[in-house]
DNA sequence: GCACTTCATGTTTTT
DNA sequence: CATGAAGTGC
């Protein structure tokens, strides 16, 4: 157990040796931040505005409570929504702290705190203590099976469908017995009944979705109340970051926590929520002072990160929105550039353009300082958005890295590999080894599968146990029963094999050559994986990708050395699916707008700008004016990014699902305040057959509007681009017409899809079979010849 | 059990 | 268009 428990422990730091010296976490704090920190009992609302230093106020409360004796370390209850926040927030505090932020056991996500207690008090909601968390994959497979036991119509109610629906109802604290009448019907009035079996069946399989984190902590406030008590007592105040995007059920969790002392501070801003689709409650964040009566509002104005023309625009456009708690940030910076606004012909267009203002930029040729490569993002509405810059920089060699792609432990590979762990560590895990049974083949298909889940569901057990019944009773014959014979015995060897150095504690013991329980965890992991036929396996898949995927499986392998064991690791992968790897060459980033809340970009681009794509269309659709708002804080968010320089562009054409759609542009667009915008033509675009074919109209409408062609702006504009042309796109169209500096047969490299074999040349296009992304059409001008791949100049 | 086909379906994302 | 999932034929 935990430090909960040892109550009587000494507290790790000296309150008073801290209380004594002025104290340091308040140096350089505005006054609201100040409030902020020193307001330390009952109900604080922290509205904090973007940039204006929430985290930097936030851990200095955390000292400050630490500091004048409020409580101890293990005392605060500091809950974030991200790892990512939380190990800012543990990292930040440590250097107020020092090695006492171990001591703050209950500082971390709403879901890893909800595992911690939910482990305590499983029991109480028909768990054991030791059960599974199920990510999203592992809840579809499950939604799948019950689909098909209760007959459901798949094409109709897909799984991943219904498994929303039911996360959805659980973010609002809604359990099977407490559905309100008004989801009664849901998906042919099934929804209650098919919510109750899901619910049982993971019941069974001892297992819990995301969702049940929190809901079985709340479950279990309400009908303990002697529990509940407990941790009101314990938790003698509670700090919450994000407050605007809190579900009902993280909602639920808080105030019940808080319900005692009232001792709870929550920071959000209500302008930045954007996660409302999926389960998001802005209302928490506008009724807090209705929640918890004599509430102290602060609010966090000062900016420290965005120059005023920034402000100013980004104020205008969420200006627009209703239901706003009403903050308007202000900065002492100096003015800086306005914000700038360009059409463009098509998203094409838009990439090349931004492309090569992103190289101007990184010259220094705009009349600005120069701008490095990791200073500049370009944040997209939706992540299809990003694969025209990708192409077009891959084409100029313009290193990027995209946030937010494919994570590592999403995997096939290495969720597999996961599953083998799972089962070692509780052979139990039925879907751990529904998910394996068959992989590597043992001949093992769905009848022999059918006969084990029969088999096991007769009896009650396990699948692992189902199976070797079926075993005994001779159910099975062939490769099969030998092979599945093999698999259930090796699951026992693994297991034992965790059982014995898990429980001599964490001592380091010595590789050992042979078997018995001295393995340590990475040995036995290796040993899982070798001895399963998985590596063997992929050795012998002659796939393209094979290769890389022993690679990662090499990687997870690795990544359990930071772990004392295998139960360990696996809690942490359940809980952290993030993985963000650094390398050090500079690159422009290029992320979503979600994926960039939070962070702060010297420059940021802001593409895509189009009416139906952003906002976009199919919010707007489902959710009426409340979608349209949250994109306008969408926008809010994107503006707010931007340090020093910020340029939003729109195109009049794109091409939507191969479609060619004439594009307007985004209405905010329109909202933002003329006076602190800037309007920039596209090279060739101002009055070439581009403009016209574009219908100027639209273009010219909305800057004649905004009055820019007569702007001082517009004018200093157009001298700096005569002093600092750009260079003429004609360069990369002449390299286009290069032909190829390679024959038929050579091995080629490019930079996305890898090697290939070049199997046939037309003039400059040439049809490449790549080893790891299959056959291509390429342009010549995006391949280098293999041996030469060390010419490319990123 | 596997490879090939057709067909539908196209946000945002964390835990 | 382009990708993934489901279905069909071997």
């Amino acid at each position: 157990m935990t430090s909960f428990d040892d109550a009587a422990a000494p507290v790790p730091l000296s309150a008073r040796a801290m209380a004594a010296r002025p104290a340091p976490y308040l140096d350089g704090l505005n006054p609201a931040q100040r409030r902020a920190v020193e307001t330390l009992d009952g109900p604080v609302l922290m509205l904090a505005g973007a940039g204006t230093g929430k985290t930097r106020a936030l851990t200095a409360r955390i000292a400050h409570l630490l500091g004048t004796g409020r409580a101890r370390p293990n005392e605060i209850l500091a809950v974030t929504f991200t790892n990512k926040a939380a190990r800012e927030m543990k990292t930040r505090v440590g250097g107020f702290l020092g090695e006492a932020v171990e001591g703050m056991p209950w500082m971390g996500t709403f879901h890893s705190i909800g595992v911690k207690l939910l482990r305590r008090h499983a029991e109480l909601v028909g768990l054991q203590p030791g059960f599974t968390i199920l990510d999203t994959d592992d809840q579809i497979r499950l939604m799948k099976q019950l689909i098909v036991a209760e007959n459901i119509d798949e094409k109709r109610w897909p799984a991943r469908l219904l498994a929303g629906i039911i996360d959805n109802w659980k973010n609002r604290a809604w359990r099977p017995d407490t559905l309100p009448a008004s989801e009664a019907d849901a998906f042919d009035a099934r929804g209650p009944a098919l919510y109750a079996a899901y619910q049982e069946r993971l019941r069974t399989l001892n297992a819990c979705d995301f969702g049940d984190l929190l809901l079985h902590c709340v479950t279990i406030f309400q009908s303990h109340p002697e529990v509940l008590e407990k941790y009101q007592r314990w938790f003698r105040y509670i700090l919450v970051d994000e407050y605007q995007d809190t579900n009902v059920a993280q909602y639920l969790w808080l105030r019940l926590l808080a319900a005692g002392h009232r001792n709870i501070c929550c920071v959000g801003d209500d302008d930045q929520s954007i996660y409302g689709w999926r389960g998001a409650e802005v209302g928490n964040i506008l009724r807090f002072e209705r929640d918890f009566p004599g509430a102290e509002v602060i609010r966090l104005e000062q900016n420290y990160r965005s120059t005023p023309h920034i402000l100013a625009a980004a104020g205008g456009v969420i200006a627009a929105n209703r239901d706003r708690l009403g903050k308007e940030l202000w900065t002492d910076a100096e003015d800086g550039e306005k914000v700038r606004l360009i059409g463009h012909w098509d998203g094409e267009d838009e990439a090349r353009w931004v492309g090569e203002e992103i190289e101007a930029l990184a010259r220094g040729s705009r009349g600005l300082d120069p701008v490095g490569l990791d200073q500049i993002a370009i944040l997209v509405r939706a992540s299809h958005q990003m694969r025209a810059f990708e192409d077009r920089f891959l084409t100029i060699g313009l290193p990027y890295r995209v946030i937010g792609g494919p994570r590592f432990y999403e995997r096939l590979e290495i969720r597999d590999a996961m599953a083998y762990f799972r089962l070692a560590v509780s052979p139990a895990d039925d879907l751990a080894f529904e998910r394996i049974v068959n992989t590597p083949r043992r001949g093992l298909g769905d009848k022999a599968q059918q006969k084990i889940q029969r088999t096991a569901r007769e009896a009650g057990v396990p699948l692992t146990d189902g199976a070797r019944r079926l075993l005994a009773a001779g159910g099975l014959g062939g490769k099969g029963a030998t092979e599945l014979r093999r698999l259930l015995d090796a699951i026992d060897r693994w297991h034992a094999q965790i059982a014995g150095p898990a429980a001599s504690g964490d001592a380091l013991i010595e590789p050992v050559d042979g078997s018995g329980p001295t393995l340590n965890h990475i040995e036995l992991a290796e040993r899982i994986l070798d001895e399963s036929g998985y590596t063997a396996m992929w050795q012998a898949d002659k796939t393209p990708e094979a290769p890389g995927r022993l690679e990662n499986l090499k990687e997870l392998v690795k990544a359990l050395e930071e772990f004392e064991n295998l139960q360990g690791f696996l809690e942490h992968v359940a809980l952290i699916m993030d993985n963000e790897s650094e390398d050090a060459t500079e690159k422009v980033t290029l992320m979503t707008l979600h994926g960039a809340k939070g962070l702060e970009f010297p420059a940021v681009f802001l593409p895509g700008w189009e009416d139906g794509l952003f906002p976009s269309q199919r919010t707007m659709d489902e959710s009426g004016l409340k979608g349209l708002e949250e994109e306008r804080r969408l926008a809010y968010v994107g503006i707010t990014r931007a340090e020093r320089l910020c340029t939003v562009s729109f195109a009049a054409n794109r091409r939507v699902y191969g479609q060619w759609q004439s594009q307007l542009p985004s209405r905010f667009v329109d909202e933002l305040p003329p006076a602190h915008v800037e309007v920039l033509t596209a090279p060739g675009l101002h009055g070439g057959a581009a403009a016209q074919a574009m219908g100027a109209s639209d273009l010219e409408h909305r800057v004649a509007r905004a009055d820019v062609y007569n702007s001082p702006g517009w004018r200093r504009m157009q001298a700096r681009a005569a002093r600092h042309p750009s260079p003429p796109p004609s360069e990369t169209v002449i390299e286009a017409r290069a032909l190829p500096d390679f024959t038929e047969g050579d091995r080629v490299f490019h930079k996305k899809f890898g090697y290939g074999r070049a199997a046939s040349i037309d003039g400059d296009k040439v049809f490449v079979e790549f080893e790891k992304t299959g056959p291509r059409h390429i342009v010549a001008r995006f391949l280098t010849p293999a041996d030469r791949v060390d010419d490319v100049p990123f």
